[in-house]
DNA sequence: AAAACAGGCAACCGCTGGCCC
DNA sequence: TGGGCCAGCGGTTGCCTGTTT
């Protein structure tokens, strides 16, 4: 018995040495997508040994799912998908599969590594949380309004982009708890959003780009009730300009010296670091 | 021109939950 | 019911590349 599982132990380990690691190469990349394609993703310990790679059925997954399908995006992250990550992030912190969900050609893992290299970055350099509340204003008063510009400029394309019914009040696109002040509601009707409990929350921004009532499921096939949906590059056909935007950068207290600062480089591409000058917001810091 | 540094990203690791026997 | 296997997920690591000194 125990010579039996020695045996076995030794024979596992020596298949394990066989097992590649680090990088794949193009020979690995033909054989797992030439055999997928023929024969379907299954169970990857078989699709591994099937398709004559020595990987981890795991390995292969990963490399399929973030690399090889053949339906991933790449290149940078456009406005309106940083917009999206944005907003979904607010609501569901670190789901970075769930967020992936509404982000067609996107992995997971493309956005987790966005977060942490751009997103936190900023947070890192104001020294604040990354999750914090003064975080999530910064990028509310920030960020947010400066994507939206970008995604006027960008107006030739139109992907429609779907944002999930809001269900609690912890919206990045919304005002926080510490703004209810601002009565920012007072102009606009808001009345197209509402939350799974039948109370109605806004969005600051992305309210006023389109309030379609409805928003598409995860493969883009079915339309749900009780959500916000925005086009691609075609912001002003929606409502680019961002009634109620002003007011809120206005009285936001946050926005005030950043905003009216001199030399603040605030229309500068904002899909590119830094997200904003630091020097300007110097109140975030902690 | 080369070394040092920083940023971005692909890949790995460890954990969890579901399924099957 | 408990153990093994597997897929999926989020966190972390390490390499590659571009930039700075």
């Amino acid at each position: 018995m125990a010579n039996s599982m020695k045996k076995k132990k030794s024979f596992k380990e020596s298949e394990e040495t066989e097992l590649r690691r680090g990088p794949w190469t193009l020979e690995e990349d033909t054989l797992l997508t030439n055999y997928i394609l023929h024969n379907g993703e299954g169970r990857w310990n078989y699709v591994a040994k099937c398709a004559g790679l020595k990987r981890t059925g795991k390995s292969c997954r990963l490399r399929w799912l973030n690399y090889l399908k053949p339906d991933i995006r790449r290149g940078n992250l456009t406005p309106q998908e940083q917009l999206l990550i944005l907003e979904l992030h607010s609501k569901w912190g670190n789901r970075w599969s769930k967020i992936a969900q509404y982000l067609p050609g996107r992995t997971d893992n493309e956005i987790k590594n966005y977060w942490r290299t751009r997103v936190q970055k900023q947070a890192r350099q104001l020294n604040i949380e990354s999750n914090s509340d003064k975080f999530f204003d910064a990028v509310r008063s920030f960020w947010v309004p400066r994507l939206i510009e970008k995604m006027e400029q960008n107006s030739s394309t139109t992907t429609t982009y779907c944002f999930p019914q809001n269900n609690n009040n912890n919206s990045l696109l919304l005002p926080s708890q510490s703004h209810d002040s601002m009565n920012m509601q007072k102009d606009t009707d808001y009345s197209g959003f509402s939350n799974i409990d039948g109370s109605s929350t806004t969005s600051t921004f992305m309210s006023h780009l389109t309030t379609v009532p409805h928003f598409m499921d995860q493969n883009n096939t079915n339309i749900i009730d009780g959500s916000m949906c925005f086009h691609e590059g075609n912001v002003q056909e929606l409502g680019g300009y961002v009634p109620g935007m002003e007011d809120y950068m206005v009285n936001s207290d946050i926005s005030m010296e950043c905003h009216m600062a001199d030399g603040y480089s605030a229309y500068e591409d904002v899909t590119q670091d830094p997200m904003w000058n630091v020097d300007d917001i110097w109140q975030f810091r902690e």
